[in-house]
DNA sequence: ATGTCAAATAATATCGATATTTTTGGAGAC
DNA sequence: GTCTCCAAAAATATCGATATTATTTGACAT
């Protein structure tokens, strides 16, 4: 007697669909930031029940894309300069942190992982913006998760997908020129496989200052 | 028709009663590492509605004390010497970022903050080992605070928790010996309010070190 | 006009019950 | 004796309805 509209024969579970559709929504801006967030009104758009709402909009404030109003219900985190610029510094931070350690763990299995999604982000650049955002996030992430330092992956994909939101936010996802990130990736990718962690590591942050500083220039319009 | 038990006069709701009461339990170890956290055993325990429960999990599941297994339930989450060692070392790097951008924004309201925090400190640490946690844990989070960066000042408050986790769990809160802490604690704040940011870090970081030493051979048992 | 208070409205938080899924336990086959 | 498979039990996930709490509206007094 329910309904069992999704074709991914992968996560079935309400409240995991509906976490992932809300995400999607607010990272992409679909759902603008400090909007409330009713429940019957995601109940309607979601069509699922209040519960699955309910624990869904709980989980996303773990990952800080939701805020919890005590007795007043949700709403979208909020934006601004000095909330992108934390985002930035720590990134550059705990990537840098991440990214020596991984390399400083490098073996050939890593080395294969890297270059895979490297030609998949390349590929990928191709077909829709979408499934390029999915591959850049994959290779950034395999780039640190050599560390085996989970916290701090953990970390470090949170920052990524609050800073994917300005990305959204800021240029519709369409001016994100391709400037030459390519060749930006592609100078980190063989610092990695060098083994060279210092330049790996410099490659990396300018990778995105240069992104972060574009992106601050975008929002003081 | 609702029972109204808390004397507290300050937050009352069901779900953050169940997330503080659950956080505290976790916390000291009194919900073992890994345990199975079943709905009904929880709702009698707290005795509250099956809903408050859920949420505070999922609350907690936030803040990497509580694992969640997609269609499985809830377990309190495990810890290991590798955990520990990573939280040591994402704590050391994090905090000495906070405590030098505190400094580098220093001013007289912030001394007046960290002094009085440690005044408390000192008092609280005659009382219970209850009353002193929750001081010493606010007179750290005061170190940092003043660097005005939130996500980091978050992360860094979840690090401790989860820090002061393997405390209770490796001495069962007693052993933890006063050693002698309290001169620790007073370089660090001495350092602070002199503005030496390398003084004030390195004396930081050693306290870290010397406590996760101490931890770490309790661990080995 | 303006500010305050109370009733009406809307939204959240919580409960109790049901449907689904996982886990357990035991009967039968090899 | 061990393994497989099916039924029984337990636990989770979800729903629908109610109680609580916040917000708005409008009347009244100043």
């Amino acid at each position: 007697m329910d309904a069992m509209l999704d074709t991914e024969g992968k996560e079935s579970s309400a409240t995991h669909g509906a976490y992932r559709r809300l995400r999607e929504m607010i990272l992409t801006g679909e759902l603008p930031p400090g909007q409330k967030l009713k429940i019957e009104q995601l109940r309607g758009l979601l069509d699922t029940g209040a519960s699955p709402v309910r624990e869904a909009l709980s989980l996303l404030t773990s990952d800080m894309l939701v805020e919890r109003i005590d007795q007043r219900g949700f709403r979208a985190a909020p934006v601004s300069k000095s909330n992108f610029e934390e985002i930035l510094l720590l990134r550059c931070n705990l990537e840098e942190t991440a990214l020596r350690a991984s390399i400083a763990n490098a073996d050939a299995a890593w080395e294969d992982r890297l270059v895979l999604r490297h030609h998949h982000m390349k590929k990928a650049s191709q077909n829709g913006a979408h499934d390029f955002e999915d591959a850049h996030k994959a290779f950034h992430m395999a780039l640190l998760d050599n560390a085996k330092l989970p916290l701090l992956l953990r970390y470090c994909s949170q920052l990524y997908d609050l800073n994917i939101r300005y990305r959204y936010l800021a240029a519709g996802g369409s001016s994100y020129k391709k400037r030459d990130i390519s060749a930006e990736h592609q100078q980190i990718l063989d610092a990695a496989l060098d083994r060279d962690a210092d330049s790996a590591t410099g490659h990396l942050i300018d990778h995105y200052r240069r992104t972060g500083e574009y992106l601050s220039s975008q929002m003081d319009s």
